[in-house]
DNA sequence: GCCGTTTTCGGCCCGACTGTTTTCAGTCG
């Protein structure tokens, strides 16, 4: 029987491998071949033992990983141990780890402290620096001590602080854009937010904005003027950077819009996305950086005023900042292969949302206009079933109750219809709340499961499993059970479900709700690999919580869906005919 | 340690900043 380690365990192995060669002062290619070998494992986004099927020749399809760490992983696998990190990691103290997180010091730094002064964690190190101990090192001096201390009073903030949900920091990241818009006026050519909120990642950590203006001086000083601004943290000709007063750290750069196009590539990232591609352009003789480009034989720069023209002199198609983490996106650009991502107005319906019959807060006639006046075609009301008592679940008979609320509202429009629907929980031993009979009476039937999520891998899969294949249940709801900073995913073995899916015709969530995101990018596209059909919902509880939809649709794009991916880009009258029980009436 | 329409050996992204240096090593993003 294999051990369990999960792909997050393997990496996180691998990762520590990497610093332990790093601190030895192995040479860094080697160190960097496994920190991206550990890299590729955690995004794999399928349990890497359906990639190894005994064989450790079969991983080396993973990019960056080949025969040294290929077998190590399949060591870790068959014996649930790895000789070669027991061998390199002895006598190194656990503390030294911690203090690689510490700002300004290194691999180099660590290396020194633990050999010629004994400091082998974090404590230590503040004591040395406090008690002017370091300075006797060469190469250091007072003002080495000082940054030091700085940077174990940051590392210290940043482990206490979690990172921003992107429900939360995108609009707080487009109000500040807005602000500066207001205060600046004509001097702002361009302007937009770089980094992860850029990509859409599900939590943002600190917020990068980039301006193009004649007038670096006047944006600086109105940024750190915003009344948001709670603390200067740096203040310069080019660039500053604030605390907001969420705690948020705002940077701020200003350039010249000659560099708009480069600068705005570069400070997107991710990071692997420009280490990848600034290869692609050292082989066509050009050397690419925040700048520009230059080139290699005669140093000639060369400007890229829009994104548009990086990707275009090297060949490549535009590629949406959301696919920009090095998992493929470029091979697609050069192929000129790159999806036709889906965008938030294809959606045509929501199939997750709850009114002030369960736990919302709003009518589902307030609920309906709103979508309505998004464009929205169609709603499926789905309010907790009775097994989520806490949610105020709906009983057979206040459901009967719920439906002639909902036939008399449909006679309201023409142009929109509210179908019925549930949240139906399935039951930790994997039976449903209603019966059959009744489930044949709604429009269609989501499930979720909302207690017993720390069931074992076994036990959660097969309760999943047994309420797909019920001939009622159309789509599986946020499949992980994720919250973000709050709880982690369930044991769930994904792949399995991502099967199943496919041969029952159950549709698979993306829930949009912030704290959820469930699925991300990297099921997403694992899921349609497999060939799960996706559909993407809001969850939401009150109108603003349509937004939802917004941030599913990010995390499809993320994980490169186009429109016909998803189902719930079809008009009612075309998902009815992909339900099963639709499917099996004209049978 | 990984990888190959320039290579199975010899490369492996780029620039800024800092502190301690008289030319650079370390760190960061």
């Amino acid at each position: 029987m294999p051990n369990q380690w999960t792909n997050q365990e393997i990496a996180a192995l691998f990762f520590r491998i990497a610093d332990i060669l790093d601190i030895q002062g192995e040479i860094v290619f080697k160190v960097v071949a496994y920190r991206r070998a550990a890299d590729a494992i955690e995004h794999l986004g399928r349990d890497v033992r359906d990639i190894w099927q005994g064989d450790p020749k079969n991983l080396r399809a993973i990019p960056g990983i080949g025969k040294e760490i290929s077998e190590k992983i399949d060591e870790i696998i068959r014996t649930g141990e790895l000789e070669y990190y027991k061998k390199i990691s002895k006598g190194v103290p656990p503390g030294i780890f911690d203090l690689l997180q510490v700002p300004d010091v290194g691999p180099k730094t660590v290396a020194r402290l633990w050999q010629e002064l004994k400091i082998t964690d974090v404590a230590k190190l503040e004591k040395a620096a406090r008690a002017g101990k370091l300075r006797g090192l060469k190469g250091f001096g007072a003002k080495s001590e000082e940054k030091i201390l700085a940077g174990i009073e940051q590392h210290r903030r940043k482990k206490s602080s979690t990172r921003v949900l992107l429900g939360v920091a995108y609009p707080f990241a487009h109000s500040i854009i807005a602000a500066l818009r207001a205060a600046c006026g004509d001097a702002i050519q361009d302007i937009a937010p770089a980094g992860s909120l850029r990509r859409m990642k599900p939590t943002i950590g600190d917020l990068d904005i980039l301006v193009a203006s004649d007038a670096p001086e006047k944006i600086i000083d109105a940024f750190v003027s915003l009344p948001i601004a709670r603390e200067i943290n740096a203040k310069g000709s080019t660039k500053a950077s604030i605390i907001a007063d969420n705690g948020m750290q705002v940077d701020l750069r200003v350039l010249e819009a000659k560099h708009w196009g480069a600068a705005l590539q570069y400070f997107t990232g991710s990071k692997e996305h420009n280490v990848a591609l600034r290869q692609i352009a050292l082989a066509q003789g050009l050397s690419l950086s925040e700048w520009g480009f230059k080139r290699v034989k005669d140093e000639k720069e060369i400007f890229a005023p829009t994104e548009a023209e990086v990707y275009e002199k090297l060949g490549l198609q535009w590629i949406p900042p959301e696919l920009r983490e090095a998992s493929g996106e470029l091979r697609l650009a050069q192929e000129k292969r790159l999806p036709r991502l889906i965008e938030l107005a294809d959606l045509k319906g929501d199939l997750q949302w709850h009114s002030n019959w369960s736990d919302g807060s709003f009518s589902i006639e307030q609920m309906a206009e709103a979508a309505r006046a998004r464009g929205l075609h169609y709603l499926a009301v789905t309010d907790h079933s009775q097994g989520l008592g806490i949610a105020r679940g709906l009983t057979p008979e206040r459901l009967k109750e719920q439906w002639k609320e909902i036939d008399a509202l449909n006679k309201k429009w023409n142009d929109f219809v509210v179908l019925k629907s549930i949240e139906m929980e399935i039951r930790a031993d994997g039976s449903l709340d209603f019966p059959d009979e009744l489930l044949a009476q709604f429009d269609m039937v989501l499930v979720s499961t909302h207690s017993a999520l720390k069931q074992s891998r076994e036990k959660i899969t097969a309760r999943v499993i047994k309420a797909m294949q019920n001939p009622y249940v159309d789509i599986y709801a946020h499949p992980t059970g994720r919250l973000l900073g709050t709880r982690e995913e369930s044991a769930l073995d994904l792949e399995e479900v991502f099967r199943v899916a496919k041969e029952t015709g159950t549709f698979v969530e993306i829930d949009g709700a912030p704290e959820r995101l469930d699925l991300d990018d990297v099921r997403v596209r694992r899921a349609r690999e497999v060939g799960a059909q996706i559909v993407i919902d809001s969850d939401a509880h009150s109108p603003d919580g349509f937004d939802g939809l917004f941030y599913g649709v990010a995390m499809a794009r993320r994980g490169g869906l186009e429109a016909r991916d998803v189902m719930n880009t079809l008009e009612w009258k075309e998902l009815k005919l992909k339900l099963k029980r639709h499917k099996r009436k004209v049978k």
